[in-house]
DNA sequence: AACTCTTGACTGAACGATCAGTCAACACTC
DNA sequence: GAGTGTTGACTGATCGTTCAGTCAAGAGTT
């Protein structure tokens, strides 16, 4: 509802139709968001988001585009930081997958929701996860075959987009483990569930790749 | 876009909207999808959906409502067959948990897609979860937890919760895994989906409840 | 330095289309 | 003939999009 308070000249109209849309389209979804109420938000004419995106479309994949940039790029710098012969290789690959999104320079919660929606999505976000993700979950694949030598490809495909909808899980079901179990509501800091996201889907990618001797 | 076929008198016309309606629901989301879309799916003048569902979201709460009960009907029945001492308790619960929902009952892919919008949704969707959903993870998580004595509640608890999440992802990431890597489409039939989740999930949670000693 | 020309950001009002929801009338059954 | 199911035309609001026009700033010319 309220409008976004520009930093005076700061920040351009542009980069306000951004944030402003960002925040409508994680509340609302791609067909809920109304561009009304993205421009009034951003505190600028209707007409002016038509003319810096042409589209409700394009508005929107800009948006996309411009977290994922940001996202993949601080993936991909933590991922050179690995050592990936080191034996705690996984779980540090996992981090660096995961904690991008979570944190501060991943847009919050807001861009949390629009990634999970992006994850269930129509044709047309599909077309974006793979026109601004696939690329990044090539290198992240790849950096688990190399811990992983012995594990088949399949398998680790599977398991990076199982991680994927676990991270997504955990983001969106806000409130609903304390809701079903006696969890402190207190202990769900960040850090916490980066560790149990990490903890879990280091557990279910190696039961994966070295099922049970039957 | 097409008319869904009328099974004669069979099916009444209230069915044949909830039928409708759960597909357009499904490829639309709530907000994208239409009245007048569902209307024409199934057959029926528009002003019949507000007759029998007052309006959209009732009508949207109908869909889930009829699918929700069908598919917990279904897990409660597995459920109740589990012998929860025996030593593979653990997947035959996940089994119970997640087969359902991928099943001939389960509604398909359709139901699929409204279930991955309902776990990442605003809060409509979370107050339809609370209300259809809760009470059967709730026997589910009794069922773990007497599985896994050792276990805290919440461990088992946030397990749970991170297994709807992979759920969800396995039923929308349709072809992604294929794309990334090397799978062979082949493969990917629902027994091996279903096989991959619970080794996944079961791998995911035992961790959770067991880490590494530090 | 005064003038004109051009550009790009931006506005506000309007457009046609589509939306969810309403309603009087008709059909069918018991 | 009372009651339930169903129709299809209709309403007002809202949707995304278009468009003519305003304004400030810079370029080019003399």
């Amino acid at each position: 509802m309220g409008e976004l308070k520009q930093q005076d000249s700061q920040s351009s109209a542009r980069d306000r139709i951004l944030d402003a849309a960002e925040i409508v389209f994680a509340d609302d979804g791609f067909s809920g968001a109304s561009m009304k109420a993205i421009a009034q938000k951003a505190g600028v004419a209707q007409g002016l988001l038509h003319y810096h995106f042409t589209n409700k479309e394009g508005l929107y994949a800009a948006v996309i585009e411009r977290r994922s940039g940001i996202i993949n790029a601080d993936r991909l710098d933590r991922l050179d930081r690995v050592d990936l012969s080191a034996p705690d290789a996984v779980p540090q690959i996992l981090r660096a997958l995961m904690e991008p999104p979570l944190g501060p320079k991943g847009g919050g919660r807001a861009y949390a929701r629009i990634l999970a929606g992006l994850t269930v999505g129509d044709a047309r976000d599909a077309e974006l996860v793979r026109l601004h993700y696939d690329a990044t979950a090539a290198r992240f694949i790849d950096a688990l075959q190399t811990a992983l030598p012995d594990a088949s490809r399949a398998s680790i495909s599977w398991g990076y987009n199982l991680a994927i909808g676990t991270l997504v899980a955990a983001v969106s079901n806000s409130g609903r483990p304390e809701r079903l179990g006696g969890t402190d509501p207190v202990k769900t800091q960040q850090e916490d569930v980066l560790n149990t996201l990490t903890t879990y889907v280091e557990g279910g990618i190696r039961a994966l790749i070295a099922p049970p001797p039957t």
